[in-house]
RNA sequence: GGGCGUUUAGCUCAGCUGGUUCAGAGCAUCUGCCUUACAAGCAGAGGGUCGGCGGUUCGAAUCCGUCAACGCCCACCA
């Protein structure tokens, strides 16, 4: 045999990949035909590829490429992001190794280094999609911080200000001390901390020893209080009203301040506040106008109002606190305690809440329509559910602070004058102009200085869909005009406050309609643990070496098996095995289809215009199936679906019943028929399984250079006769029967047999049942062959006369009996059901009269066993 | 502390408005097969009190209540 019985996908998929490629298949332009748009979530420009990608741009490449098989002008648009915290950590990481510090380059100079870094380790992530597959529209890649993305940035960031809804103020902001930027609270993850609670004492002034206690988490703050604060009405503390008290250690004097914040319940009814360092201390400060002393350093090193304490890190200053106050007396105890503590979302870091100048984006007004958007599936989210997190959010969204202490992203186009005050411009050349008309003395356009500070990274991914097709700076371009407003997201939901909310802010704000029609969320990839994947756990396998084990259709196969809608999956590599095994599968096939003779002198055999007539309409019907799960996004059912249609129905089925003997040639009409029903089969896995499918269709007939699968048309899921689909299903099992008593009676498959059929039978499948039993003959009969082993199928007995060796009298009586009991509790429950009158009353007549067809073809059923027993008996 | 979600076969999941073929699928397991496309395979089989309890109903995996376990999101209790 010349083709291999395994298949080798390795090869296969990167010839084609080239061959897409070259052909420019995956190229759109806007044209007549309805578009289908997909904006890639751009990942991070210096990233490498995990399984979470894969399986966002497996699902994405099934939609695209769906799509496009079903005639529309599909473009899915891939790019990066220039993941400004993250990409500038790896280059200051980089630097470090090579004993660079950051602060003492000039930010050109940093600059430098961070683009050389973004072109050297830039874009690989997106090599890699290719191997999987990924029909993206490469002529269209692009970058969050290219020349037309950038100019659309800066340009949204002058126009809000314009309208009013980008404003520069002082506030309690996330801090990150070891990226040194501050953070929007979203990129902020609370996690439980086990800590202690230490109780201080502060001595009361001009009372001897005497204390008023506070709890706290963080002693190293009382450097930093400025007061004392109770409840007005808790009498544990009213001695306290209208004192001072001292500071520990520091020995400061503080008021002692009321207001009902204060929980008289927790702790020991007395707050320290620390205006700088705690959100409620600062509204309290501010309330009470209190002195705010912040003692820490950006880099969460305290300054010199740390005292003591200066230049140590927040941390150890923690430590060595307790053993001073404890020394002094000053430490009543500490208890074991469970807190909420910030981290930074991508250094890790505990953040420090910092007052601190900063630029906020007024979220209010530009919520509302995004909010109606999905409230009324203007924008529709997959699963569901994930509309009530989406409706909390963003129907108590906070302003955003777009503002962050770092070089690598877009530098905010904000400059100050000389005398004070603030222009805004695209360009230096557009704020001169405009400062120009602002100022009454001279000015020179070198005198305007430049905001330090760069804007958040999703301050640009938030315009993704409109900037890719230039939307911002060219409104009405024909690119916009054409794919705009894009149809599918797929991303993962734990960006749904990032990226899809605001795009879809941002879609309302700019486009005045939705940046999508539907949005996929698909589920966190966790390992077969359910332990979210991580490189600490080294728990992630490298996405490339399972491709090239499996092959990249396996792969995707094995990820989309694991992800039911709206779960996490729990990625296996088994199944990528499984997915392997179905590529297998059909490649078997095709070696059977294409090793056959064809003769144009054979009559097509009836076995085969039976086999043809049925495999049409379940064909039908399953791609009427999967027409209905895609409209669900129910992606892996609909892969089952097609699954379930090859291995079973096409391959142990159809392909049985249809194929000649051995060595016989097959005739014209089952051969054009069984191609036909390949291409439709290869059609419909095409866009789960790019590459094996490409690899078949081209050879199953010969094409002509430029074709591709990528283009054919889907089947159609229409009507179907369900007379044929039901008739056959008591054909299978009487198939099935037959096998079963083979095998109970260890009757080798090659050895013919012979049918009796005892009542009801259609007989149309019986060549379908004698080809596929192999069987010599099926015949009525009044009585069975005495010893005959025998089924059921319905209410039609079936038995095959048996050779003196293999009868078993015995365990014929004794299958039957069994079979007698079971329906006589069947029936009995039935009849329960049918003898009380008021569910004869109640329930719909077609329910009722269902029970009694069951009744009647129970008691029919037990009839025809108790005659067989006689019979055998007898 | 609020809100949401999940709980069905060994595993991962389907089961829409309560009643038909409602207890299912894939994988795994077991049995028999190197049968002339495929042992990465073929044929067959077993396996679940639908998380617990209570209620509504002629009838509940499905509706209601409650409890439990797990998960997620949000929130300023030091």
């Amino acid at each position: 045999m010349e083709i291999s019985s395994k298949y080798n996908p390795v090869e296969v998929e990167n010839k084609w990949y080239k061959y897409w490629m070259d052909n420019k298949f995956f190229h759109s332009v806007p044209d007549e035909r309805e578009p289908y748009t997909i904006v890639i979530p751009p990942p991070n420009v210096t990233g490498i590829l995990h399984m979470g990608h894969m399986l966002n741009n497996t699902i994405q490449d099934i939609l695209v490429r769906r799509a496009r098989m079903q005639g529309k002008n599909a473009c899915w648009v891939p790019g990066t992001d220039h993941a400004s915290i993250a990409t500038e950590a790896k280059v200051v990481e980089k630097l470090a190794k090579e004993g660079i510090k950051k602060t003492d380059l000039s930010r050109d100079e940093f600059l430098k280094h961070a683009w050389d870094w973004t072109h050297t380790h830039g874009g690989i992530i997106l090599e890699q999609l290719k191997k999987l597959g990924a029909s993206c529209d490469w002529d269209r890649t692009t970058f969050t911080m290219d020349e037309i993305r950038s100019e659309s940035v800066l340009k949204v960031f002058v126009d809000l200000y314009n309208k009013g809804m980008i404003y520069r103020g002082v506030r309690m902001i996330n801090w990150d001390p070891q990226a040194l930027t501050a953070l929007s609270d979203e990129e902020v993850e609370h996690k439980e901390v086990n800590g202690k609670m230490y109780y201080l004492k502060y001595a009361i002034e001009g009372e001897d020893n005497a204390y008023a206690v506070v709890a706290t988490t963080r002693p190293e703050t009382i450097m930093g209080d400025t007061a004392m604060c109770i409840h007005p009405d808790n009498p544990k503390t009213a001695h306290l009203k209208g004192k001072r008290v001292i500071v520990p250690l520091i020995n400061r004097s503080i008021p002692v301040i009321e207001d009902d914040y204060v929980d008289i319940e927790f702790g020991t009814g007395c707050l320290k506040v620390t205006p700088a360092h705690d959100v409620n201390d600062y509204m309290l400060g501010e309330k009470y106008n209190l002195d705010s002393i912040d003692i820490f350093n950006d880099n969460g090193t305290l300054n010199e109002h740390g005292a003591m304490y200066a230049g140590m890190d927040r941390f150890d200053v923690r430590k060595k606190i307790e053993s001073d106050l404890e020394d002094a007396g000053l430490l009543e105890k500490t208890e074991a305690y469970t807190n909420k503590v910030g981290f930074s979302e991508r250094t890790k870091a505990v953040i420090e809440p910092k007052l601190s100048m900063q630029w906020f984006l007024k979220m209010e007004d530009i919520a509302k329509p995004a909010l109606k958007a999905v409230e009324d599936d203007t924008i529709k989210f997959y699963p569901a559910n994930n509309k009530n997190l989406y409706r909390h959010w963003v129907g108590n969204i906070k302003d955003w602070c777009i503002s962050r202490q770092l070089w690598w992203g877009h530098q905010i186009p904000a400059y100050y004058l000389p005398k004070g005050g603030i222009v805004v411009g695209v360009t230096k050349e557009d704020a001169y102009e405009k400062a120009l008309k602002m100022v009454d003395y001279e000015l020179s356009i070198d005198d305007l200085r430049q905001d330090e500070d760069c804007l958040d990274t999703w301050f640009s991914s938030w315009l993704w869909p409109i900037s890719v097709f230039d939307g911002i700076n060219n409104p009405d371009n024909e690119e916009i005009n054409y794919y705009y407003p894009t149809n599918d997201l797929v991303t993962a939901p734990d960006i749904i406050f990032f990226w899809v909310a605001r795009m879809i802010m941002a879609g309302y704000e700019y486009r005045e309609k939705p940046a999508f029609n539907n949005v996929y969320f698909t589920g966190i990839v966790r390992d077969i643990q359910g332990r979210k994947m991580s490189k600490q756990l080294g728990n992630s396998p490298d996405p490339i070496a399972l491709m090239e084990k499996h092959g990249a259709d396996g792969v995707r196969m094995g990820m989309l098996l694991a992800s039911s809608a709206g779960n996490d999956l729990l990625f296996d590599e088994a199944l990528c095995e499984q997915g392997r095994n179905f590529n297998n599968k059909i490649w078997n096939a095709f070696r059977l289809v294409k090793g056959w003779e064809v003769s144009n002198d054979i009559e097509q055999p009836e076995t085969a215009k039976r086999a043809i007539q049925w495999f049409d309409n379940i064909l039908t019907k399953a791609t009427a199936e999967m027409d209905d799960l895609f409209s669900k996004y129910r992606l892996s059912e609909a892969l089952m679906a097609v699954y379930k249609l090859f291995w079973d129905e096409f391959s142990s089925w159809y392909l049985e019943m249809a194929k000649p003997a051995y060595q016989q040639p097959i005739d014209r009409a089952t051969y054009e028929a069984t191609l036909s029903f390949f291409d439709s089969l290869l059609r419909l896995l095409h866009p789960f399984m790019p590459f094996i499918t490409e690899e078949l269709w081209q050879a199953l007939v010969t094409r002509e250079e430029g074709e591709s699968i990528m283009f054919a048309t889907l089947p159609k899921g229409d009507n179907v006769d369900e007379k044929i689909l039901s008739d056959f299903e008591v054909t299978k099992h009487i198939v099935a029967g037959v096998r079963t008593i083979r095998l109970e009676k260890n009757i080798p498959n090659r050895e013919e047999l012979s049918l009796q059929v005892i009542g009801k039978h259609n007989n149309i499948n019986d060549c379908v049942i004698a080809k596929m039993a192999n069987l010599t003959s099926i015949e009525d009969v009044k009585d069975k062959t005495s010893g005959a082993a025998a089924f059921m199928v319905g209410a039609t007995e079936f038995a095959i006369p048996l050779s003196e060796s293999n009868i078993d009298i015995e365990a014929e009586i004794k299958k039957m009996e069994d079979e007698i009991v079971y329906l006589e509790g069947f029936l009995k429950s039935v009849m329960n059901k049918l003898s009380n009158e008021r569910f004869v009353q109640n329930a719909k007549p077609e329910i009722v009269e269902n029970e009694r067809k069951k009744q009647a073809d129970a008691e029919n059923k037990i009839v025809v066993l108790k005659e067989s027993i006689k019979g055998l008996q007898g």
